[in-house]
RNA sequence: GGUCCUAUCGUCUAGCCCGGCCUAGGACGUCGCGUUCUCAUCGCGAAAACUCGGGUUCGAAUCCCGAUGGGACCA
């Protein structure tokens, strides 16, 4: 054995029998950080043994969600599918030493054996019918391992310390139906030597087949890799996150208007903290900062409220023309547009700071519209006399009128309505005004509302606003 | 049912390995106050946690044992 540290090699090992889900990225996001840190290289390769359930469209999905998220890998995407060469071989190696046979137990028999077992209270585990038989590959439902029966397996958890099985509790496991179709736990095990893999960095759903691929890698006289074990997303029920109590697949987070930067510092704070507090992060601090130590041992609760804080920041340090690109793409032109794009990338500038994501925009967008309204909503929970907003909104209006083009922007527009507004009385000045240009009760600010749709538009209403209370 | 993992504010977590600096820190959320009328932003502030029981020790969130809770996997 040689004392060359073997490069880091991790990998990403989906199957596309779903959506890329936030749970899978996750893991990806980990091992992706984790072959960044250490100059390690980082594998993606599909599980799609699983022909019944494996679809292309999931693949398609994977591929993109995992792209769109910054995720990309230095190998493959591999198909298992397409390796089936590789499994047969050892498979057959297997079967040739003995240490794996053709099992000829009827699913009818097995179940009477599971049933009988569990009445006694015992572990379910194969009873070993055909272990010293000879069964023929004809006569062979399926191959089994030969599990080794008194021996501790151990490994050391990267994140969680040393953690063992004993061998006898977990008996003889099915492997593969037949040479040609390799079972998860086989195939797995043959993949990460063929591509060796150094470290296994997955859910901690996979913690009971650790030793499992251990015995059949040591059977194989494969190294054995470091392994680590991540603890679970869950849902605010504490249970494993699932479709059922919130939006699991990283495409409904993209559509909801998430931005993938808000996910990935999201996601990567789930059970992991850097050692200076830092929240906001981009991706090459967090690769930077990352620590696998410093990986938390229990689950983390998916909080949507944190994730939509953190999606608000980046927002908010978004320019107009980013936004409006993201929009645009989300949405389509049509949608976004506010009148002029001129216009629209002032709202934008405007209205960021009031979305959390970017499906908030709708509401903005409509914010800076005219609603219907009634006099009393002009009048305010003041109960200003008419005859009061009457008076201001005219001298409103003369001094609007009298503002330069260049001088119609919210700050410029403050200078030249606020010492009117501090002399009449602010709620008297600025409520009727807000109301005149929105029609709400609560809206954007009169300043940032003229600014955005201009001062044609600003005189309109403030006309129809004095029109309304002459009526 | 069996096996394995796990336990600090509502949530994400710092601290735990190397006991005293912890009257337990930060963030999200909540509540309050302020900032050009409303809303949002922004600023300031508040409430809010060491699962329980034993032990070790001068001293335990931190070490040991047990219980209880939660979860995952297999069936």
């Amino acid at each position: 054995m040689s004392d060359k540290p073997s490069p880091i090699r991790v990998r990403i090992a989906p199957s596309p029998t779903g959506y890329l889900h936030i749970g899978t990225a996750r893991t990806a996001l980990f091992n992706w950080l984790f072959a960044r840190k250490h100059g390690g290289s980082f594998i993606f390769r599909i599980e799609d043994t699983d022909l019944e359930r494996s679809e292309k469209r999931f693949e398609d999905d994977i591929v993109r969600g995992l792209t769109w998220l910054g995720l990309t890998w230095d190998e493959g995407p591999f198909r298992q599918t397409e390796r089936l060469d590789i499994y047969e071989q050892q498979l057959n190696r297997l079967i040739a030493d003995q240490k794996a046979y053709y099992c000829e137990c009827t699913k009818k028999k097995l179940d009477a054996e599971r049933a009988e077992q569990q009445m006694r209270g015992e572990a379910p585990k194969y009873a070993g019918t055909c272990r010293d038989k000879y069964v023929s590959a004809e006569q062979g439902r399926v191959i089994r391992f030969r599990m080794p029966e008194n021996e501790t397996v151990s490994f050391t958890d990267l994140i969680r310390g040393p953690i063992s099985f004993e061998t006898g509790l977990i008996g003889d496991i099915v492997i593969a139906k037949n040479t040609r179709t390799p079972l998860y736990n086989f195939a797995v095990v043959v993949d990460d030597a063929d591509m060796r893999i150094s470290h296994v960095i997955r859910g901690e759903d996979h913690i009971a087949n650790t030793p499992k691929q251990i015995m059949i890698g040591r059977a194989l006289g494969f190294p054995e890799p470091h392994f680590a074990h991540l603890p679970l997303i869950l849902d605010p029920d504490r249970s494993k996150m699932s479709k059922r109590h919130s939006a699991t697949s990283v495409d409904e987070y993209r559509k909801l208007g998430y931005l993938p930067e808000a996910l990935v510092n999201f996601i990567a704070l789930l059970g992991w903290h850097p050692s200076d507090d830092a929240e906001k992060m981009t991706a090459d601090e967090i690769i930077a900062k990352f620590d696998i130590s410093r990986i938390q041992k229990s689950g983390a609760v998916f909080d949507v409220q944190k994730l939509n804080w953190l999606n608000a920041e980046y927002i908010k340090q978004k320019s107009a023309d980013e936004l409006y690109a993201l929009l645009a793409g989300l949405y389509g032109d049509s949608d976004v547009l506010f009148g002029t794009k001129e216009a629209t990338l002032k709202l934008l500038e405007a209205g960021k700071v009031r979305m959390e994501k970017l499906s908030d925009y709708a509401a903005v967008h409509d914010s800076f519209m005219l609603h219907d309204y009634g006099l009393p909503t002009l009048q305010g929970k003041k109960n200003i006399p008419v005859a009061e907003i009457t008076e201001n909104l005219s001298k409103l209006r003369e001094m609007i009128r009298a503002t330069l083009l260049h001088e119609f922007t919210e700050s410029g527009l403050q200078t030249a309505i606020m010492p009117f507004a501090d002399n009449a009385g602010r709620a008297a000045v600025l409520w009727p005004l807000r109301v005149a240009l929105s029609g709400e009760e609560k809206s954007p600010g009169p300043f940032e509302i003229m600014a955005v749709i201009g001062k044609d538009e600003s005189l309109r209403r403030i006309e129809l606003a004095l029109a309304k209370l002459t009526s």
